[in-house]
DNA sequence: ACTTTTGTTAACCAAATGGTTAAACTATTT
DNA sequence: AAATAGTTTAACCATTTGGTTAACAAAAGT
């Protein structure tokens, strides 16, 4: 009936996706993956060999998702301060829809940092050079404060990206209910960025 | 021969501790810390009754030392630009000496956010309420930018706590070795606290 | 000395888990 | 319609895993 029933290998990975993604690759047990789909947990082997394989197509589905975002500070053309107010938006907007994709992919790069190194070699990949170039001639220029561009990078990503990671620890420390958690979430689409920009401006 | 093995509990608890941290709830083996100790598997569990008791009591150690840096900036008495300085400087002088403690704690806590919420009901458990109350004041008082506590505050904690759970990410886009990577968080030890203040400051 | 308690081990167990097999069912080809 | 290829399932299997048992050794108490 379910239009997803047309395709089973889709189907597996949207279960699977759902399963991996809340519990990790250790925790995550094939039989609730096949559960979740709805199919005889034989059938996850039939398309997919090993639950290992399968993971890996789940994970590198949900970098592709993430790695576009990402190109987005990195290898834009806009000016720094539009690409941060850009960025932060759009990477927020994109992680409320899909709240689980930082905690999965930065937990499971932490339990095997090969899954990285193999990713590297995509084409796609991200890369710091051309921001490293645009921040570097920006501080020479005088238009922005003087910042290490690799410094810059890890100020940016940690203020967009563990805010989702860490928010049970956020909610429990600031007493913070799931609609506080997500109004503050929505002002950080704007707030983030001029935060940053406040602070290297000249 | 060795002074741990005066203690075995002890000896037991920094073995669990080892492999818990390294590899999570799921991913732990009670064999591989049972080995890890030198000792048998039965008496890890004449100590601990069970995988989740040994779990607890490390999660709940590791949760104790985390605490108290928390709290240097929650609930110290000095001005803020003082606390964010203090604050930045020991904890990640601190974590480079636990390097997998915050990954720890918060990929553990997404994995079963209900431990935080018992967690919570210990009197030492870090708390936003004084801090609120500061920021408000002087922001009121016109001695800091405008600027929610709330958002400060996940400001503070992402821009210290991040760079250590993003580690491999961080080494993989920016090319970044492990050399560079220790001379960079080195450096953040001041970096976050004037990229901090410099946003606020009026 | 001997009895009791505490600490430690090897061997064992039941349940869970990833994976396989052989048969059945369905769609496509001839 | 018969044969072929592709899809799905129930039952099964080997291994792993958390946990238990019973016996043994070492301290501690008497």
């Amino acid at each position: 009936m379910d239009k997803k029933d047309q395709n089973t290998e889709q189907n597996i990975l949207n279960a699977a996706k759902k399963v991996f993604q809340l519990k990790g690759m250790d925790g995550a047990r094939m039989q609730e993956i096949a559960n979740e789909a709805g199919i005889n947990k034989a059938l996850l082997h039939y398309y997919f060999r090993s639950k290992q394989m399968l993971f890996d197509a789940v994970f590198k589905a949900a970098f592709e998702m993430i790695a576009p975002q990402l190109n987005e500070i990195l290898n834009d053309e806009s000016s720094i301060e539009d690409k941060i107010k850009n960025f932060t938006y759009n990477y927020i907007s994109f992680i409320i829809q899909h709240p689980y994709l930082p905690n999965f992919i930065i937990q499971e790069i932490n339990r095997n940092p090969e899954f990285i190194i193999q990713m590297k070699q995509n084409p796609g990949f991200p890369n710091l050079k051309k921001f490293k170039k645009q921040i570097d001639d920006e501080v020479i220029a005088g238009q922005i404060k003087d910042i290490k561009a690799e410094q810059l990078f890890i100020n940016i990503l940690s203020l967009n990206v563990f805010p989702f990671i860490g928010k049970p620890l956020i909610e429990a420390i600031g007493d913070i209910d799931e609609n506080h958690y997500k109004q503050l979430i929505e002002e950080r689409k704007t707030h983030v960025a001029n935060f940053i920009i406040n602070s290297i401006k000249v």
